[in-house]
DNA sequence: CGCCTATTTGACGCAAGTCAAGGGAGGTGG
DNA sequence: CCACCTCCCTTGACTTGCGTCAAATAGGCG
């Protein structure tokens, strides 16, 4: 199912997003508005860009979660990072020419897709615009590097303390809940995010269970103890360089 | 030790790299190289900026090795990714209010500064130096990304050996060597940039050794056989995102 | 020469992987 | 509406890659 519309309503959560980090000036406003963004419907493992696309567009996520992934030689695949509405997955192939990763639908998910061209003009024209794209493809980035810590330097059970910890701060920022979160994940998937097996994410969450932390169970994550979830991940949210009210609404 | 000076001759080689991505028009030149630059010369071990720094400006390394590092809760390091000559290792902050990495230098090194305050003057009287500057970013967002696929799925050989060719890989291309380089990381290091301990990195050294792909010897990597190693390491450069011309350079 | 730091090696332990079997939940078709 | 199928989750038994601990060796440098 497409649709083809301009980005007023469309992109309105994004242009909120933006206008979080940098007060937007009318006409900025009305260059994000005029942009035209196609949407594009995807059902659970949906890829939506591999490994090795040219793409002309980058597309934003405007209902349900995507994984980025990339894939070892001997078949291994590692789940990079996750995104949620307002997350824009491949603006990092704005600059480059060959996508060195691909995205995947991680549940029924609707996307908005822009052109390049049409973002690197806007870009050009707006430079405030441009450094706060450019922001958001180094907040990733940042998001990249927590997740190397994560992997190279943590013991399984806090990894996936703390993988649970960004999935329902991140989901909370987005609003799509408050301490239980629907999640379209299975362990196997969780495991190639944390890179270990199923079977030992498994007993991990059911240690995260009976210590009265998080629950996952059918797709939902249900965080019991922040506090105590935080402290076993290891997880202080400032990489994700949150704006003071995505702070304030993080602690309430 | 530092020095004042414009970038006339200090930036030109990383002047030379932005002019292989994009052709440069007189007055971008000109802008780039009336870019304000102050060198610092750091020794081994210094610490260069710092976790939770809120920098005003960025650096360019001139020469030498960085390391970019990050601390788990538990004392952990986790080695990001390393910078050798032309690369701006805290370029990912420009846009960030608070550092959430630190640099240290791994050898001696110097180092170019920049004031942000420029740089983003520049990106927005320049646009296109702007893309040429945000691109650079996104090469080692994609390299965290590759970190990411190595911490996680690959075994401890492989691992090593992938970390061998990235670095032999860019050290060449920065004309730091042919298949013999300079590289002044200790065996503790290796495994901080693996995930790994220093004793287990030795026990692969010696591997890769008796394997005759490569040796590594009192601060030097030597590549014994380049496509044996690339093949043991599931090493595929094109997550460099690499020129034409550096892909060249890099098959001779 | 003597100190300091890094490398090297061996013995042992553990976190996580592998293999395999059984159980639940939800969807589908007869 | 029940039977069956297909994923996925769950658990147990066994294996292994890598960590830990400890001690010996080797270089580099004042």
């Amino acid at each position: 199912m497409k649709g083809a519309a301009v980005a007023k309503q469309i992109l309105q959560p994004l242009i909120d997003k933006i206008a979080s980090t940098i007060s937007l000036q009318n006409d900025e406003i009305e260059a994000l508005e005029s942009l035209p963004v196609r949407t594009v419907e995807f059902a659970k493992g949906d890829p939506i860009v591999r490994v090795g696309d040219r793409p002309r567009h980058s597309f934003v996520v405007l209902s349900g979660i995507t994984c980025a992934l990339k894939y070892s030689g001997a078949g291994g695949r590692q789940i990079l990072m996750f995104h949620v509405a307002t997350d824009i997955p491949d603006l990092q192939s704005i600059h480059l020419n060959t996508l060195d990763f691909g995205v995947a639908a991680a549940g029924a998910s609707r996307m908005g897709f822009m052109l390049h061209r049409d973002l690197r003009n806007m870009c050009h024209r707006f430079p405030r615009l441009a450094d706060a794209l450019w922001r958001i493809t180094l907040v990733d980035a940042a998001i990249f590097r927590e997740w190397e810590l994560n992997l190279g330097q943590r013991d399984g059970y806090t990894r996936v303390a703390h993988f649970f910890c960004e999935l329902a701060a991140r989901m909370k920022l987005a609003g799509l809940g408050d301490d239980s979160f629907s999640v379209p994940l299975t362990q196997q998937e969780i495991g190639d995010a944390t890179g270990m097996t199923s079977v030992h994410v498994n007993r991990i969450e059911r240690e995260l269970r009976s210590a009265k932390l998080s629950e996952f169970k059918r797709g939902r994550l249900t965080v019991l103890d922040w506090a105590g979830l935080r402290e076993a991940g290891d997880f202080d949210p400032a990489y994700l360089h949150l704006t003071p009210s995505q702070e304030r609404l993080l602690a309430a």
